[in-house]
DNA sequence: ACAAATGCTGCGGGTTCCCGCAATTTCGAC
DNA sequence: GTCGAAATTGCGGGAACCCGCAGCATTTGT
């Protein structure tokens, strides 16, 4: 059996593979790499069927990483092991594990053991694992209470680009009506509202950024990656969609 | 000579009083906790004068900590050891270090080596160190390009807090117009209106906040930090400036 | 001492945002 | 097939925001 260690901090790099030495005695062979990028390329060349994903990292993190290595081998069993319980991670990860994968979520505060376990349960035996804290969030957002939509994440993460309603309402197929709808149930779910009327001298637009960031509904690597997404759909848009009123240079003047 | 370690990581822990004991034969006692709360109280008990310590970490970040302890005892020494080369860090640093303290800056991507020179160049002989990277990055903000001056900061933290305008200016104690001109030259500098002449429908005031976090001028911990403050000045603030309109309950209607 | 530069402020207008009201559509349930 | 809840859209108004213009105050250079 062949594992593939994605890990760009040493000492938790040189640790994990004590514990796969430890744990996984049917490992013939690890390798370690240091980032994203690195990960992808040695998936792909060495064909390893088990990973173990640090989330983040410098130059790709873990989720785009996973999400080119299970599109190109759906069946790769993958372990996430991470510093944070981000709510943005979790989503980022349910959004790209293939149906009937393997897969899990570790925190790297878990003790030795249950990180064995989990090694075991999820790269040898292909099981879907996940933290007990990752759990415990994972239901919490179950809740539809404060839970955002798919759809509605997906217009947060617009503002959060700091696109206007305009924009973000092009960008969805939606009337500029129904974003600003989205956008109320987002303060709504947000607890802006809430604290609007304790302090009535909110920015709710910003406002909204600012608890979703210190929520952990979204991270950096979140907002970089839907960066990215935007300058690939504005790059795909029609240019003539820009700027509607056509005001000069077509021929006179 | 007494070294106090603070810090959440026990691999990055375990390996740093490695290289203490290592490159400092002259320390007779080394104590390990694990946050900013831990690291306040030890440094009050034990009469430390020599610190090293994270910044990232759970109950109380580095910042804070070592703001009470220089307040408390200004001669401590104290190496900064960090992941994270984020202008939010140099600039809280850069903000509660007592004149002629002797402080150091690493990141925990230096080598074994180098960790070992600043050691003994801040704890022991007290000097100012800073890494190679910390250096470059400071240097570059004292380029008034693209440094915010210390009230233009304090006008992005309340920004991102999501206070209004008109709030803001009470806050700093500014006109609303000033105001409005610090937030001009904020989109300026963090590149907002650059942007905007290339995608005309940007929500600026949110654009603002979203580049000031992904080009790391502000993060997660100034942003709690900022938190807090404000809510400790909501408090002190008279109650009869909420509502300069006082529009009923004044005897007759 | 004078001029230039920089910072702070008020005014006014054009734009965007927030959101209540109401009409219409969609969708699941019975 | 019908009903009711939820989602989607249009309209309109008041508030907040962006920003050019212009008048003072302070600071700086010569």
């Amino acid at each position: 059996m062949k594992i593939l260690v994605v890990e760009d901090d040493q000492f938790h790099a040189s640790f994990l593979q004590g514990v796969i030495a430890e744990a996984l005695p049917e490992v013939t062979e690890t390798l370690h790499v240091q980032d994203g990028l690195q990960g992808e390329a040695a998936a792909r060349a060495g064909r390893f069927e088990a990973v173990v994903m640090d989330l983040q990292m410098a130059r790709r993190n873990g989720i785009e990483a996973a999400r080119t290595i299970w599109h190109e081998r759906p069946r790769t069993r993958i372990l996430f092991w991470s510093n944070y319980s981000d709510e943005a991670y979790l989503r980022g990860v349910a959004d790209i594990v293939p149906a009937h994968s393997a897969y899990g979520y570790v925190l790297k505060t878990a003790s030795r053991e249950r990180l064995k376990l989990v090694l075991r349960a999820v790269l040898l035996e292909g099981q879907v694992m996940m933290d007990r804290e990752i759990q415990r969030l994972r239901r919490r957002n179950a809740s539809p209470r404060h839970s955002l939509s798919q759809s509605e994440y997906a217009v947060l993460l617009d503002l959060a680009l700091g696109l206007q309603d305009r924009l973000i309402a092009e960008r969805q197929g939606l009337s500029l009506r129904t974003v600003q709808n989205r956008l109320l149930t987002l303060y709504d779910k947000l607890g802006v509202n809430g604290e609007e009327q304790a302090l009535p001298g909110l920015n709710k637009r910003v406002r909204a950024l600012s608890r979703a960031i210190s929520t952990r509904t979204l991270n950096l690597e979140m907002l970089e990656t839907a960066q990215h997404d935007l300058e690939c759909w504005l790059a795909a848009r029609p240019a003539d969609e820009k700027a509607p009123p056509t005001q000069r240079g077509d021929g006179a003047l």
